[in-house]
DNA sequence: ACCTGAACACCGTTCAAGT
DNA sequence: ACCTGAACACCGTTCAAGT
């Protein structure tokens, strides 16, 4: 039951994310929520830039745990809109904030693109463009981008529909 | 001749942006490229966030003005990107940085959305999948989020193949 | 091994004061 | 009308010092 104090760290700082937004995950904070100062959080973190790797890592794992299972590519973007609707501030996380791949596990990027790719039936281009298109609706959902009463779910439709026109031809396997 | 003070001081934020980045344009920075105190910027804009919007407004005119004179999808798209790509710390400005609505002149947002709409042939729905998909590929692009060496042509070539197929059927006018 | 206070080099912003 | 210095409430981070 002991929880190295690594740990405990990324998890206030999950919290805190989630809870009050980015803004809010700041290292007197964190040290605040811990019971020390923030130069103390140094004995278990490297710096900041740490306690954000982590928390992408996190996002990355959560995002691919929710789509798997997921098939088709209606599945897909359904599931792909939903998660990042649900964990909006971990979802820019892994969209805006800068990724530090050598930090990061090998596999976590894949295992969270493989859905995609799977929809996709393997055509790598064909997954970046509907990568795109997914990331691309929700990045402008979740900014306020579309004007206030824009119907995103007929957006969403028509843009399934024409992906999956392009997918219907028959192909092997 | 005589440039308000104001207009310098926009001028100044909108050179430094493009030439060091968004982390550069401090309001101590600003005052010290104009010859003044940080404190002295506030006689000539109410706060950082009037900056930060003047630039919008002029990111948005300068899209508007990359995309008139397209029609057709592909070349749009085409020119979305490159605009984009062009420049990226003004591209990013009105894409993740917060969006006051209530600055913003009226019309400024529709006119550089025109073009986008008229490719679609003025279905709204698939004006904004559009819209999605050229963001989220210009964004994960700028992102640094595909991996290095991979075919980005190639995923926007498929992408508006499959919303050109989408927008083939006759239609009248 | 773990936590502290003091410090450094930064932020945006306010305000009384000078000219 | 315009600019100033000092100050306030913040940042991330370093480091000598304590236990």
């Amino acid at each position: 039951m002991k929880t190295s104090r690594h740990t405990e760290v990324i998890d206030v700082a999950e919290m805190l994310l989630e809870a009050e937004g980015l803004e809010a995950v700041t290292m007197r904070r964190l040290g605040q929520e811990l019971g020390m100062r923030a130069p103390s959080l140094y004995k278990h973190v490297t710096g900041k830039d740490d306690i954000m790797t982590a928390l992408q890592i996190r996002a990355l794992q959560g995002q691919a745990a929710a789509l798997a299972g997921t098939s088709t590519l209606s599945e897909v973007a359904t599931g792909y809109r939903r998660w990042a609707l649900a964990h909006p501030r971990l979802y820019e996380l892994i969209a805006r904030h800068p990724l530090d791949r050598a930090r990061l596990p090998p596999g976590v990027e894949a295992a969270a693109a493989a859905p995609l790719l799977g929809a996709a039936g393997g055509d790598i281009d064909l997954a970046r463009a509907l990568w795109g298109l997914g990331h691309g609706l929700v990045d402008l959902e979740l900014a306020g981008r579309f004007p206030p009463g824009a119907n995103i779910d007929a957006a969403w439709a028509t843009a399934i529909d024409a992906f999956t026109a392009c997918t219907a031809v028959p192909r092997s396997g």
